[in-house]
DNA sequence: GCGCAAAATTGCGTGCACGCATGTTTTGTG
DNA sequence: CACAAAACATGCGTGCACGCAATTTTGCGC
């Protein structure tokens, strides 16, 4: 269906990128994040240092790729997968709270250590960019226009990142402006950061 | 109007920063972006290595700063200064079109540079972004809704940055699919990349 | 099974980004 | 006009990302 190149090599490779993963995250969690060295890493997953960054290109991607994984190609298919009459605004803005809310899983805590760190909040936001390419390919069938996919998929991964910014950023503000600023749930974000991008959504939709 | 915090202090840290951005530019038109060093680059704008990073954090930043400069503060004024009947759309359009068409300066040289080395090409793309925090303003005082203002600044930056994408990436898929591709001016992929936001931007226009 | 070409891993060397501690300049205030 | 606080420049040290070239591993046709 997508891209299957050959069998076992793919593979191996997949598992030694969960690999780092899993170490990352494990020894990230462990010692703190400052305290972990790439070298580390790589020595808990049985590679090189070297071969580390074939795989990530920074020690934060990952720490943060072990949360968000492949949440983004669950995206995309959640997406295609919705009933055909559905507002294309819908069907992505659903796809998306579901996608998005929540761990469950033990990355409850990894979330809280992401969240406290700069340095991986940010690799954290930049992860969402991800779902750009999955969805632009969903996006390309549903309006039959590359150009216009992609520019909707880019937008909504801009939307998702605002979101997610605003849900896991500390509140800054609030003594200058007085405000008490009321944080708004995971789903209440994205909901309202994706509802300003419905009407572009639903005019590429049956535009075609 | 914007920000003018006080007057020597700042007067002279926007000097360095253009002395730091010219000496960039400078010197990797002269020996070539990989045969420039930070150090090279600091010790011609009179400053101590480590200065540099306090300025750029990167060294294709401050060579890509020289040639993108101030442009999103003046893309901002001009989407404020269009007549108070233009359709948002329209307004963004337009400013952006004339602002990003073209340099006609001494940065026609070092756009050449630019697109053909990727890491400065990212480095390119990557300026757009800085579009996002004025238009935000702009867009807030025009549809009253901060929150819905910073989704639709990010979407156009994100636009933006596919626009000049499609322009300066050299055609790759060619041979694949036999297709020529065709490269169009710079108004136009730009025209094009923001034509599907339209409906989204006037939207949350007349919405206040 | 066997060998070969493609692909992945590894080591090495280099330049870089950035935290921290310290000296120096700028600012606004009494 | 002096002075304390804040902002900035600088040196130093550390860990990191990545190009390059040599080496090992993998997949595949014979």
């Amino acid at each position: 269906m997508t891209t299957r190149r050959t069998g076992l090599r793919e593979q191996k490779k997949q598992a030694t990128r969960e690999a780092l993963r899993a170490a990352a995250l494990r020894l990230a969690l462990a010692h703190g994040p400052e305290n972990v060295r790439v070298d580390d890493i790589a020595a808990a997953a049985g590679v090189a240092p070297r071969t580390y960054n074939n795989y990530f290109a920074s020690r934060e991607q990952a720490i943060v790729a072990a949360v968000t994984a492949d949440r983004e190609a669950r995206v995309a298919a959640a997406v295609a997968g919705r009933p055909a009459g559905t507002p294309l605004s819908e069907a992505v803005t659903d796809a998306i709270v579901t996608e998005y809310t929540e761990p469950g899983e033990d990355a409850r805590d990894a979330l809280l250590m992401i969240t406290t760190r700069p340095a991986l909040r940010q690799a954290y936001l930049d992860a969402a960019t991800a779902i750009e390419s999955p969805l632009t390919e969903v996006f390309g069938e549903r309006t039959g226009d590359a150009a216009t996919a992609r520019v909707l998929a880019a937008s909504v991964a801009a939307a998702v990142r605002i979101a997610l910014d605003r849900w896991v950023r500390p509140a800054d503000g609030g003594a200058a402006t007085g405000l008490v600023v009321v944080r708004d749930s995971l789903p209440a974000q994205l909901r309202a950061a994706l509802a300003p991008l419905a009407p572009a959504l639903d005019a590429a939709d049956h535009g075609r």
